[in-house]
RNA sequence: GGCCCGUUGGUCAAGGGGUUAAGACGCAUCCCUUUCACGGAUGAAUCACGAGUUCGAUUCUCGUACGGGCUACCA
């Protein structure tokens, strides 16, 4: 019996769309603990069903992975001593499983068709059991090597007659493991069906192959969706046969993410407005193009971040978690069994805070990309920096910098003239005047002279400065927001500032004369 | 329908027999800021229900209700 195995986790999806949040969640629990334990995290392709297998899919889960910095120790472009990492390119060595529980008593050869599995439904459905499954009350009707003669059954395997492997459910016998989310979990396999072990196609279902896969891949923690759980007992029993309990690794049901009405979708963020992949999500199918985390302008760190806080904390006021924290502080034990609405006002905060906290060397490159697709060149490097850090607090999403940096670097195409204007006279059209030719001459192009010089002429001019700072700002910025105005003047430069002023007092001409 | 899981403000949640039942998001009001944010202060708002155990239950037990998941040769 090993007394300390090493820790080897892993997240195993289907590569058959976009990756959602439930789904990050669950590789951001994955890795937290293996890196915790100085365990490895391993990434394995579930591809055993080739009519959901869509292409790109699992290209994009490793872009995913590498954008939220959740990276594998093995998978499929790691590799690893464990391979293959796809299932897909594991079909071979499941049969021998399913062929050995036959061996053994556990499970049977099925030949029904289709056909025959429908018609049994509609022959068992009642009104208290609208979905008959195939258990041990319908097997004995069934055509099974249960039920056939020994000489019929060789026959048709001889004849290679489709047929699959079923396990054999016992009729009643009490299943339990302790979860380490929510302790003893038990089941009655009376009301558990003969799930297919081995399709017609020779493919495995996921029940065979995560219990082998994870056996063969030595996986000391399976922490999945909550989804799972009306399964495990299936996946208990096949480890008890196949590899003895002491093999079996801890299990973890993680408790699902929730959107307004269950278990959160893609229509829900259609719906409501927000994503719920972590990247774009192109489906090579439809062509639905769905906008992910990344897109919207959220920060790999804010977006981890606010996904472990969702079912989990320390027991702390602590909100703000680096990933090198979660590392330190996650423990499974302390996730929560219900599970979690998501909120996504709550997500936009966390990515505020994680906005306000980075250097903004962090995503420059980002925000750099984001103005340069809005046609705004950046050419001065420093005053970009010194600009980022001037909006970075009123930015909630990386996009936002984009109307909070983007008249730095190119002057506004749109001037809301309508809250100059009704207030406009000849003693401002004078005071301006002379802004220009004071700015002209200015030697000392920072933002604290050029406020004190701007309120000594408005003092001279015998106008309250509030009058006259509304306009200016107008003038610099085209609106009513950003930093203070002196700020923007002083990183605007000189000739930039001087030439906006002429520029709007031109543009005030004109609307005059109309 | 059956099975399983869950239930503390609108949302995320701390707490776990005796508490003024934390904190955060959001909302409201005020302060700061002659813009918009940030920041600061204050406020409204919660233990699903019913029994039981107990001197005392939000906390333990059992029911009920409600929510969710599963019920495929999908994962």
């Amino acid at each position: 019996m090993p007394a300390t195995k090493k820790v080897r986790v892993r997240f195993a999806p289907s590569p058959t769309g976009g990756l959602h949040l439930g789904g990050v969640r669950t590789v951001l629990y994955n890795y937290l603990f293996a890196k915790q334990h100085q365990g490895d995290f391993i990434l394995r392709i579930e591809d055993t069903d080739q009519s959901r297998y869509v292409p790109g899919a699992e290209e994009y889960i490793f872009n995913c992975l590498k954008w939220t910095g959740l990276e594998p120790d093995e998978s499929p472009i790691h590799g690893g001593d464990y391979g293959p990492y796809r299932q897909s390119e594991r079909k071979t060595q499941y049969r021998q499983y399913a062929e050995q529980l036959v061996k053994n008593g556990y499970a049977y050869y099925a030949f029904d068709t289709p056909e025959a599995l429908e018609k049994m439904r509609m022959d068992f459905k009642t009104d208290q059991n609208p979905s008959p499954q195939y258990d041990h009350t319908v097997r004995p009707a069934m055509r099974n090597s249960l039920t056939l003669p020994e000489g019929e059954v060789k026959k048709l395997l001889d004849e290679n007659t489709r047929h699959v492997i079923r396990i054999k459910m016992p009729e009643n016998e009490t299943v339990s493991f302790t979860d380490m989310i929510r302790g003893e979990v038990s089941f009655n396999t009376s009301v558990v069906d003969d799930k297919v072990l081995l399709k017609a196609d020779g493919m495995p279902t996921y029940h065979l192959a995560v219990v082998v896969d994870d056996y063969l891949m030595q996986i000391s923690h399976v922490f999945r969706g909550e989804e799972w759980l009306p399964s495990a007992p299936v996946h208990i029993l096949l480890w008890k046969y196949l590899f003895g309990p002491d093999a079996m690794p801890q299990w973890a049901h993680l408790p699902l993410i929730l959107g307004p009405h269950g278990k959160l979708s893609k229509r829900d963020g259609a719906k409501y407005g927000f994503p719920v992949f972590a990247m774009t999500w192109n489906d090579p199918k439809t062509n639905e193009l769905t906008e992910g985390f990344k897109e919207k302008g959220f920060l790999p760190e804010a977006f981890i971040n606010l996904l472990a806080v969702l079912g989990w904390n320390d027991g702390t006021e602590q909100e703000i978690f680096t990933k090198a924290e979660l590392v330190e502080k996650f423990s499974i034990e302390r996730v929560h069994s219900g599970g979690a609405k998501f909120d996504y006002e709550k997500a936009k905060w966390f990515n505020h805070e994680w906005i306000k906290k980075l250097q903004v060397t962090g995503y420059e490159l980002q925000v750099k990309e984001l103005l340069e697709n809005k046609g705004i060149a950046i050419t001065n490097q420093a005053q970009f920096i010194q600009v980022l850090e001037l909006v970075k607090e009123r930015c909630v999403l990386l996009t936002d910098f984009v109307e909070q940096a983007g008249f730095f670097f190119k002057a506004p195409e749109k001037y809301d003239v309508d809250a100059v204007k009704p207030k406009w006279n000849e003693a401002k059209q004078v005071f301006f005047a002379e802004l220009i030719r004071s700015f002209e001459l200015n030697s000392n192009w920072n933002a604290h002279d050029l406020e004190t010089g701007f309120k000594e002429m408005a003092a001279a001019h015998q106008i309250k400065p509030g009058e006259l700072l509304l306009p200016l700002r107008i003038m610099l910025v085209g609106g009513k927001f950003g930093p203070g105005v002196f700020h923007i003047a002083e990183l605007l430069g000189k000739e930039e500032t001087v030439a906006r002023i002429k520029h709007f007092l031109a543009l005030l001409g004109e609307k005059k004369e109309e």
